[in-house]
DNA sequence: AATGCTAGCAACCGCCATGCA
DNA sequence: ATGCATGGCGGTTGCTAGCAT
């Protein structure tokens, strides 16, 4: 296919947009639509191409677009999302309404990048993000869990700041105080019909050295759920889900007892 | 005050996917 | 089935403001 020759070649004009050109813009498509991009600036009577008036119009002119700094809510969101779904700016920008692929690009660069940067993963593997369309589902999945709490705060029947790391049946003897949360795995939007292909298991080469800032969890096979239980009434942790292929995805969570926790799709 | 450096952000570029004739 | 036009996306660039020297 023959190119188009640039914007600039038609005599076109590049570069920042003055508001004069944003208020044309603006009165067009909220007179007109925008229709056909490339027919677009002729007829609005706009010396640019129909690209950079669609760019202008998606990333800057919309009345949808929230503009202002982005919250700690916001940052962590795009965090998990990119964990989720990689670069994939405008899948994570749909799930931020306001934001713009372009803007949630830059963020990523200018700070989130260095947040992270900081922030080590709770296990040694490197991580992976899926970066293909394909959403399969996995044949089979690993769930693991680090806590981020310490064990300051334990009931009295808890262990405590120095004890071992817990077994299983330990825990068990701790439930009265203790937060089960249930982990709902989805994929595509859909509840898996059952957990029977997931093999939940606790991998030891995950949890830290330190007993201060790892805690154990223990999975309960109730029927199609999948129980966890910790000596806390909440507790913020790492979600790690990791499936056969190699693939793995983090996510930061906090939830109380009672809570439904429910993984973003992957 | 002048200069250099850096971070933040808007805009551009090139490629790819899709729809249509 | 093919080729073209268009829209959309992600990577990259380059301008600008703010800060340090």
């Amino acid at each position: 296919m023959v190119r188009a020759p640039c914007c600039e070649k038609m005599g076109l004009k590049k570069g920042p947009w003055t508001p004069e050109e944003d208020q044309i813009l603006i009165s067009y498509i909220q007179s007109n639509g925008h229709g056909n991009w490339r027919a677009l600036p002729k007829l609005a009577g706009l010396l640019r191409c129909g690209k950079s008036c669609r760019l202008r119009w998606t990333n800057y002119l919309r009345p949808d677009i929230k503009r202002g700094n982005f919250t700690r809510e916001e940052e962590d969101s795009i965090i998990q999302l990119h964990e989720m779904l990689g670069n994939r700016w405008s899948a994570i920008a749909a799930r931020l309404p306001g934001r713009t692929d372009n803007e949630i690009k830059n963020v990523w660069h200018t700070h989130l990048k260095k947040r992270l940067k900081d922030y080590q993963p709770p296990h040694n593997s490197k991580r992976q993000s899926k970066n293909n369309n394909d959403s399969k589902a996995p044949s089979t999945c690993q769930i693991t869990l680090k806590s981020s709490n310490n064990f300051s705060n334990i009931q009295e029947d808890g262990p405590g700041p120095n004890s071992p790391q817990l077994s299983s049946s330990e825990m068990s003897t701790v439930t009265a105080d203790s937060l089960a949360a249930t982990i709902c795995v989805t994929n595509d939007g859909d509840q898996m019909d059952s957990y029977e292909n997931f093999i939940p298991e606790i991998d030891e080469s995950f949890w830290t050295d330190d007993l201060s800032t790892a805690t154990n969890s223990n999975f309960d096979m109730t029927g199609e759920e999948l129980q966890l239980q910790f000596p806390q009434q909440s507790v913020e942790m790492d979600v790690g889900v990791k499936l056969e292929d190699d693939m793995d995805f983090w996510y930061n969570v906090f939830i109380k007892s009672g809570d439904l926790l429910e993984l973003p799709e992957f």
